[in-house]
DNA sequence: CGGAAATTTGAAATCGCTCAATGATAGTGG
DNA sequence: CCACTATCATTGAGCGATTTCAAATTTCCG
């Protein structure tokens, strides 16, 4: 529930409400395809544990990698409004899922209206992220694109777990992360080496340690974002679930 | 209002408690700056009359057009879960703006649950289209990434205005085109000059002739999203104001 | 252990960028 | 109304970052 305390804290009666829309758990083995790009939709999923990827294809076959959903994330929300899935969904690593029915979610506004206007402002957050690698997409060099995929990474997963530290569990492979810089597979490979020689990162196996996030941030020119805590404008609304 | 009916028809009750959400209204001139990238976030905005972008800077000055908004959408939403705007807002021509201030937004989920749950959905729309234009940059050539602004713009006008045509009043320089296409302003100009070349569009002064939509779209390879209409999974919810 | 997928490296091609300069257009103030 | 200026559009030339193609190695999974 990280993702929607972050703004405000959620009452008791708001989580339980939360926790009733959920149906069923489900667990997927890594790169399993959770949902299909063009599928119809009719639930959107809580993730437990584990990453999963949004991925939308274009262009004969090339494909964008435009949200990594981690713990506590809800994915497959962007679709919700189309008779066809946007984007596929992808377990990049071993992952478990809680599935939300459709009309459960929508009950939940009238149930609990605060904790509608948490998931909307959370939604907004969403769109500050597709905004940002947008820029960095469309606006900077392949080793800043690199570096602001790893700061991303690290950052999102400080939050999740601070004693993590700098070493990154790294389940994305380079043609993934070509996917979502949108470089070619082959030139993410030379820029992870040209990170390496800089002394920024090193590779421990399937790990990478992140050696100098200073120097990575500046590279990245990556901004942070500090989320607004009890915002005064939210304090008249009602939170009677 | 078109943005939110497109999914289900407001309430007369919700129509009213969303005009009186509206402070005041604005004008700006064009290129008049709306409200700075960083600036603190006290209200949104409705578009009433004229394009506003959403304008990311990045990378030493370099600049991201994140966004068109056109008439019916509501401008701004992205920051306010920030202590400071994502986006700056930049009136691209002539524009009306209603002001929004946010706890009168906030009220809104209370007092008429299924408009929150409609602004949430549109706010799911506005991440498609921001991924789609992430893919777009990501994965596609000039080429592509101008005709697909082209068709974008084409689309969204045809909804605003069926009668429009072919012909569009183009305010975008090519500099912003650029912006928002993560190329150089001079390269969208010799792309401009291929599109010219190819027979797709049609220079008439200060407006843009689409003169082969089916093949802009082909060369583009940008999507058509069908929105779902009065989906099942929401008939459930109350429209009680 | 076998086979598929992922990583790595080299060489050549190309797409798009930068630099530089010119021309066109529009807004401003006298 | 016109000169002035800033912004925008246009064109050429050369460069450089990234892609593509090809092939060797390594790693991973069953």
């Amino acid at each position: 529930m990280r993702r929607l305390s972050e703004f405000v804290t959620p009452t008791g009666d708001e989580l339980a409400a939360l926790e009733d829309a959920k149906q069923s758990r489900r667990e997927y083995r890594r790169n399993q395809s959770i949902t299909l790009e063009g599928s119809c939709v009719r639930e959107v999923y809580f993730v437990v544990e584990g990453w999963v990827g949004g991925v939308l294809e274009v262009n004969s076959g090339r494909k964008q990698l435009a949200k990594l959903y981690l713990p506590g994330d809800f994915a497959g929300l962007p679709s919700i409004a189309f008779t066809n899935a946007a984007e596929g969904l992808v377990a990049i690593t071993r992952a478990t899922l809680d599935v939300i029915p459709l009309n459960r979610l929508a009950l939940l506004f009238e149930q609990a209206p605060r904790l509608g206007l948490m998931l909307f402002v959370t939604s907004q957050q969403e769109r500050v992220m597709l905004m940002d690698q947008l820029a960095v997409v469309g606006q900077s060099s392949a080793i800043q694109r690199v570096a602001a995929l790893l700061v991303h990474v690290y950052r999102r997963l400080s939050v999740l777990s601070p004693e993590g530290g700098n070493l990154i569990d790294w389940p994305l492979s380079q043609q993934r992360v070509a996917q979502g810089a949108g470089l070619s597979a082959i030139h993410v490979n030379r820029t992870f080496g040209e990170l390496i020689r800089r002394g920024l990162i090193a590779r421990e196996g399937k790990r990478i340690r992140i050696l100098d996030i200073e120097s990575l941030v500046e590279l990245s020119a990556f901004p942070e974002r500090r989320t607004l805590k009890e915002p005064r404008w939210l304090a008249s609304v009602s939170s009677k679930g």
